[in-house]
This record gives structure tokens, sequence and C-alpha cells, in this order.
DNA sequence: ATACATGCAAACACTTTGCAGCACA
DNA sequence: TGTGCTGCAAAGTGTTTGCATGTAT
């Protein structure tokens, strides 16, 4: 009630969630965006903004914001890892137990409030070595 | 012989350098720019960002980058950890020990090279609570 | 009918770069 | 004295926003 949400169904919206679940390998909302177009439909760039972004806060997609590079989204939601690749600048998943526990390692949180953490590796992609 | 680094000794790279280490709280190259400004000395931001890149690139400073926000730079060169501030944005220091064998718990590299990881925290500092 | 959503372009935040002149080694 | 460095402004990314119009409910 008090936090009625309503969101509208609409044609681009299901485009860019339609477009993101095909996509299995971590695009940016640029490569989302040019997918779209290169397909058929016309959606733009704002709007391929604004929906990744009200997605992910949905939880519909994941949202991973990359150090360095511009945010990835990702058809998998449950929480995991990923890698970067120092060459190619690809981002893809590490194959590595989500660690919840991982907050109960600092010996002092100081005051703050921890409700979530993100790895990256930085390393070298197969197809760059 | 082969890489034989000819950086010069300038002003205003000694300038930034003792900035960054005047400042113990996580400053990115605006503020570090600032700071030099309100000052006394004239260091144009491109310079600020420049020497920032060569000095991390040579280990005086931490290079720190952030997701979704400006990168920041460390007088404390040892590797660690940070939180992010979800409210005010703010970056802090994490007293949690470094996980030097976290690469470790990868299952599976999956023909990666794992070179360095970073671990951003998300959560609320004692100031925004 | 009325919010919410869209498209467009402009603005924004952060960072890099081209170029002419300057200064450290 | 020559190459690395600087300042400036312009360009380059990635992303958000203002506004008029459109549309799902």
């Amino acid at each position: 009630m008090q936090n009625e949400v309503k969101n509208r169904n609409t044609l681009q919206r299901r485009i860019v969630l339609e477009t993101v679940r095909k996509m299995t390998n971590h695009p940016d909302a640029e490569m989302i965006y040019e997918k779209i177009s290169a397909e058929n439909s016309l959606v733009s760039k704002a709007t391929v903004y604004r929906n990744l972004k009200l997605l992910a806060k949905q939880g519909y997609i994941l949202h991973i914001p990359i150090p360095n590079g511009a945010d990835c989204f990702d058809f998998n939601c449950l929480p995991h890892y990923h890698i970067k690749c120092r060459k190619c600048g690809g981002v893809f998943d590490v194959d590595m137990p989500y660690q919840n526990d991982i907050y109960k390692k600092i010996v002092n949180t100081r005051g703050f409030t921890v409700d979530s953490h993100q790895i990256v590796f930085s390393g070298i992609c197969p197809d760059c070595q």
C-alpha cells in the first residue's frame, strides 16, 4: 500500500528485458541499445538506460557496476563475481562460491552498516593471452 | 636499460604527490585539484589527472577505481578494501585483512589468468545514519 | 483521464588528448 | 638542447535530465 509502485508494462520495457535475457555475456547499456536497434525495434538510448535501471531495481536483471568502465547488466540475478580482462575490457562470470559471510571478516565496522559487496577480479581472458 | 623510464621531477608532480599524502580521506582527482588550488599553487586539472595516473603507476599512491563514481587515490599503498556509503557517496577504508588467497576460491579459472582483485562494500556510514 | 513513459537533445560528470610553448635533466 | 611536461581547450565516454508528446491503465 505505502510503497505502491505502478510501473507500466510498455513495449520498450519488454524489449529491453528480453534483449538482456537473450544476451548471456554481460552487455553494457550501449551493447543492449545496439542489439535492439540492429534487430528491429527502435528504443531510444535514454529509454534503454531508464529501463535498465528500473529493471535492476525491481530485480529482473542484475546491475554490475564496473570500475573504470561502463556498467554491465546480467540476466543471471543470483549474486556472483566477475572478472574484467585487462586487455579487451570484457567482463565474465567467475566460478566461485558467493561469500555470504565475507562481512564477518571486517574487524571493526566503525559504525558502518554493511549491506552488500562486490568482488571484481582483474586478469587476462583466454582469448587475449 | 630496456625499460628506461625518464620521468621528470616537476614542481607540479611534487605538489600533486604531497597533496595526496596530506589528504587522508580518499580524495578523487577533483578534490585534489581543488585542494591544490585553494592552497596556493596553480596546477591545471589535466596535469593533476596526468600526474595521479603516473604516480599510481609508479606505486607512490594507490589508485582506487570506484564503480559508479570518480576514482579515488590513497596515500596508503598497501592493498586494502573500501566501503562506499550509499547516501553520501563517500569512500572509506575497511578494517579487514587483505585476502591474498581469495583467488584460490575460484573453482575453475576457465583459462583466465587472475592477477588482482578488489572488494568494495556498500553500506551507510555513521554520519548518514 | 491521468500519471507514468517515451524520444530527443542538451546537460552532466569524469577523464583523456592535441597542440604549442615551457623547463627539467 | 632535447624530450618530457604543462596549460588550455576541445573532445571523448558513459549517463542523466527537461520537456513536450504519447500511452497504458
